[in-house]
Formats: structure tokens, sequence, C-alpha cells
DNA sequence: TTGAAAGCGTTACCAA
DNA sequence: TTGGTAACGCTTTCAA
């Protein structure tokens, strides 16, 4: 019917090298094995005809495919772009390969990925979310492959986990809020928070309050209406936050994008930043850089989790077994002009 | 050695439905050749057994492996995100896979990685450079898949192209500005443009002057340095540019995010923005909205065009040859507060 | 409507 | 150091 390509086999290069297949199996994944002067003549035949293994032929008969699965809610506007870049350079550097899946936000799409994913056989899987269908855990668990949940720390992790704590984090800016003379701290979220970290988030800022005693949550969900992108989040948010609570002396957005909303939306109500209204984010993206908006934002370490998730899958689809792990790789409060 | 786990074959399925396992592969592939009790006595083990088809098997003996490979420079920060979205979105509803890799804006990157995800027979592959390496052309075309170069319109596509002109796009931005009555405008551009559309830009900025004749051009090729990011370009570039021509009523950034530091360094400097300085982006990122930066900007599909190239390769992958196609997915200029 | 046999292109295992 | 043979799990082809 469709493209019925003819690729150049290994038995191919085999005769052209005048060995059998095995031996051009070799030269490729131990050339170690094969005495010098056999493997260049089988390299040569294989620049020659241009041979391009099948992996999936590979992968059948000796049980691991090379394939990482990676299943992210989405990709623009997220945090895990970065993730992704450094999870796939990390493979690539390996020779693995990263099959990416969306999952929309929804359990049940990831479900229906992993589903779709696991019949590649993976060599891991990485789930950018920790909030998962009964039925995707239990073929997760029965499949016995390594999963890393990433951007969080489970209580209960499926298998391992790399992240940071976004209920810390959060606290800690909070905090900082605090220990800069802030008294009277708002917190704007999406009323429809994507996943579970902005809940993580707005805890975290809850249990700063309350650790320090400063009277009742000024906890904004901003209503988003279809096709809102995060800066309308956060310039509503920062104007139902002023007209219930007129007295706020500085708002902590749950991202950057969210953040610059609410900047600009003070700027346009006349306030002085930071002097009126202190104004913090989260994330560190390059917007909120020095040259940028100059935000006082929380760093964490997107592509360094995707480079450790890989590298968690790759040590444990090797040799050693290496027990399960949660990896905490921190954050970072950075001060700039906005806070 | 290591993760030796025992998968659920088609065989088990078949034994436990009382069939051969080629009727269970047609319950999964072409139910309507199955008699309906049969049908669900099949479907039945399978949910029993937990039973995920071996895609890799399937793809051998098929000839077919429903992969789509991409080959992104990097997601972070830049213009695919928003693609790879549509890729993938589009390519899971129709039961296909996306196979992701880096390249970092390296053509020998990009060439390695061809030929890694050629291993895996992909369906099709979707590129979003043009410019390849000579062994990298060869190779996509004798491979005889479908390639669908993206974010371009190139003149000779190796096969097929989804995109808009980014030349066309500057140049109607810079029209645009000349028509708000800007005399003096300046374009800000990174003095290592990652990829061949920043210099597609460029172009039509200076055929847009040209066309007017509104005199030497003023092309700003702002230094990066290690670990700048865009928004430092931009504040960087707005310095220069004013240093040289300080009359600059103008400044076309290649990105939005360039624009970003271009506008904060304008405000830094005491200057109103559009009064003094007119401001335009390119790629209307949220952050560009009306509730952010109100940034005039060129409007790109991003996400159609990772959809479009999804459908286009699943068109030619199924029976219809389909010639190849260069599509035009056009701009639009956003008119908001800055220009 | 269902099945048997023969691959698909590679690697594991054992032998030479 | 090299090779023969038998999988790997599925789909194609042809036959019943």
């Amino acid at each position: 019917m469709q493209n019925k390509h003819k690729w150049v086999t290994m038995i191919d290069v085999a005769e052209a090298a005048d060995v059998s297949a095995i031996t051009v199996s070799r030269v490729l994944r131990q050339p170690e094995k094969v005495r010098p002067e056999t493997r260049e003549r089988v390299r040569a035949a294989i620049h020659a005809l241009g041979y391009v293994p099948d992996e999936a032929a590979g992968a059948l008969s000796s049980r691991r495919s090379r394939i990482v699965g990676a299943l992210i809610s989405t990709l623009a506007s997220s945090f895990f772009a970065s993730t992704v870049d450094g999870l796939s350079n990390e493979l690539r550097a390996a020779g693995y390969q990263l099959l990416l899946a969306n999952t929309d936000y929804t359990p049940e799409i990831e479900a229906e990925s992993i589903q779709a994913l696991l019949g590649r056989r993976p060599d891991g899987l990485v789930l950018s979310s920790t909030a998962h269908t009964e039925a995707a855990e239990r073929l997760l668990r029965t499949s016995g492959i390594p999963v890393v949940e990433i951007w969080e720390l489970p209580e209960a992790p499926i298998d391992c986990a790399v992240g940071f704590s976004n209920h810390a984090a959060a606290r800690a800016m909070t905090e900082f809020l605090a220990d800069s003379g802030r008294r009277r701290i708002g917190f704007v979220v999406n009323n429809r928070p994507r996943g579970t970290r902005a809940r993580a988030r707005a805890e975290g800022y809850a249990e700063a309050l309350a650790a320090r005693a400063m009277g009742p949550l000024r906890l904004v969900e901003a209503v988003a209406m279809a096709g809102d992108t995060d800066p309308e989040i956060g310039a509503r948010g920062l104007g139902e936050l002023l007209d219930r609570w007129p007295d706020t002396d500085a708002v902590f957005c749950v991202s950057d994008q969210v953040a610059l909303g609410a900047l600009c939306e003070a700027r346009r109500r006349g306030l002085d930043v930071p002097n009126d209204i202190a104004i913090a984010g989260f994330g560190d993206f390059e917007i909120a850089s020095e040259a940028g908006l100059a935000l006082t934002t929380v760093r964490v370490p997107g592509f360094a989790i995707g480079k450790q998730a890989a590298r968690l899958i790759l040590a444990r689809s090797g040799s050693s077994p290496s027990h399960p792990a949660i990896i905490d790789l921190g954050f970072e409060i950075v001060r700039r002009a906005t806070a």
C-alpha cells in the first residue's frame, strides 16, 4: 500500500563484508569483541550501504527498547519545556530515545497514554503528574519498569521521584516576603489549577501565614475564562485581591507568567512596585530575569530534573537494580526588584 | 540481567479466549472482521489479562511503526513548544506516537539524531530546521518517508513544508510601523542567531526599509554572552541602537522575549513607549497579551503548524500518495499598546 | 469467519 | 574470534 521502502538489512551488510549477521551485530554493539580487521571491513560495508539498524527488531530480540517514555501535561507556557530538553539531551548521549505524550492535565488521557507508551516496551517512564487513575497506577506497578515522577516529591511515589517541594518553596517565598517586612500578603492562583502543584504552593503559602500568625488568608482563585492566558489570571487576580483587601502589601503569584499580569495591572493602577506592593513569582523563567521584569521569584531546577530523571532510568535499566529513590533538587529564592 | 519482566503476549490472550493469535490481532486492528461473539470473548480476555500489544513486534511485522519523529532545536524559551503540543495531540488521536529529539540548533547533532530516529523506521519525520548537512539530506531523501519541514517555507523543501514566511512577516511588521508614522526603525537580533529564521526576519525588515526608502539600516546584532537570556539581548540591543542612532523612533525585535528586554530597558531610560519609541515583537507569546506587556507583535500559528504537519504525515503514510505540498499558514500583525 | 505457516530484522545462546 | 540456530511477538498471505 504505502511506503514499501526497501531498507538495507544486517544480512545485506554481512554479505557485503563477507561475515555472518551476528558479526555485524557485534561490530555495532560490542565492537571490542571483533577483530579490528574484520571490524573495519564491516564498518566499511555499513557505510557503503548506508545501513541503519532497525531498532524495533533489536528491541524485540534483546528485550530492551532503548526508549524512555515521558508523559507531560503540556509544553507550551508550562514549566516542563526545559525538563524535556534535559531529558532528551541526557538520553541522546546514552543512545536512548524519548517518546513524548501529552496528557493535557487529565488523568484519563494520562492513563490512555501510559497504555500507548507501554506498547513500546519502554525502558523507563517519566511522569509530570503525580495524580494518576487507579488503572494507571496498576498498569505502572505491574509493568515493572522504572517510573520517575517529577516536579514534586510525593509521599508514596510509584517508584522514584525527582523534584523539589512545591509546598516548601512557596512557604519559603512567603516567609521571605514576611522577613522583608510585608504583613498583608496575598496569593494568586488559577481557580482551575492544572495539576496538584498549584495546590501545594497555596498550602505552603497558607502554612507560612499560620506560622507567622499573619492573619487571614488572602487567597484569590482567579476565575479563568476560556482562552485566558496566565497574565490575565494575574491581572484579574490582583484586581480581586485589592478589591477585597485594599491594604494588601505583597502578592505572591503561582507562576512568573501570572506575576507578569499582576505587575502590569499594578502599574496600570498607578501602584509603585515594590513600595506600594511587592510582587513575587514562581519559576524563574527568562522573562523574570534582571534585564526583563527583574521579578523576585523562586528558581526551580527544571533542566536538572530532566537530566536526573534520565540518569535514574538509565542506571536502573542497567545492571544495578538500585533501590527506588526520592531526589530533592531543591529551589532558590531569587531576590530582584519587585519584592 | 535487568528488567526481565514477563509481558502477556497475544498467544496468552488467544489461549485464554480459545482462539488463534491472528484472531486476537484482528480484534485489535480490524474488529469488523471478527464475529461479535468471538470479538467480545477476546476483548474480555485482553482485559482480564491486562494485555498490552507489543508495538515493536507489530511494526516489525507490518512495516509501519505508527511513530513520527520530530527534530526540534530546543523547547525551552523557543517557538516550538506549542508546535510540539499540536503534533502530539494530533498524533495521539490517530494512535500514533511522537519520538522527540533535540538538535540544539546544530546541523551535526541533527544529522546524528536523524539517523537515530530512522532506526525506529518512523512513518514520518518533522524537522524544525531547514538547514541540514548534506549527509542528513541524503539520508532523508533515500529513506523515502514523508518529511515535513516546519516554521518556514523553504524554496526547495526535501518533501513537504508547513509554516509561514518569516521574511514576509517581518516585512509586514516593518511596514506596519512605517504606516503608523515611524520613519527611523531599528531591528534587534541576536548576533549568533540560532537557525535561519532570524536571518529571514532581518531580511524582511531590510526589504521593507528599502521599499519605503527609509534610509540606512539600523540593524543591531546584539552580542550574546554565555548564559544571556533573550531579554538581555533586547535590553543591550536597545542600548546599542540608541547609542548609534539616538533618533530611532521604533524597534522591531526578533522575538517577544527580546522585545520584553527592550521594553524594560526603554522604561529604565525614561522613554515613553510608544510615544518616544515604538516597540514590536515577534511570536505573540502569552507574555505579549493585552493583560501582560500589551506588546504589538506578529502572531504565528505555532500550534496549527504542529497539527497540520501531523495531518500531512498521516495522510501520506496512508493509502493516498498525495503530492508534496508547501502549506502557508500565514501570520497576523497584532496591534496592541507598544506600537 | 477463522486459522496455519512464514516471515519481519535483530540478538541470545551455545558451539566451533 | 566467529557462526548456526532459535527465538522475540506480531502481521501478512494464503487456505479452509
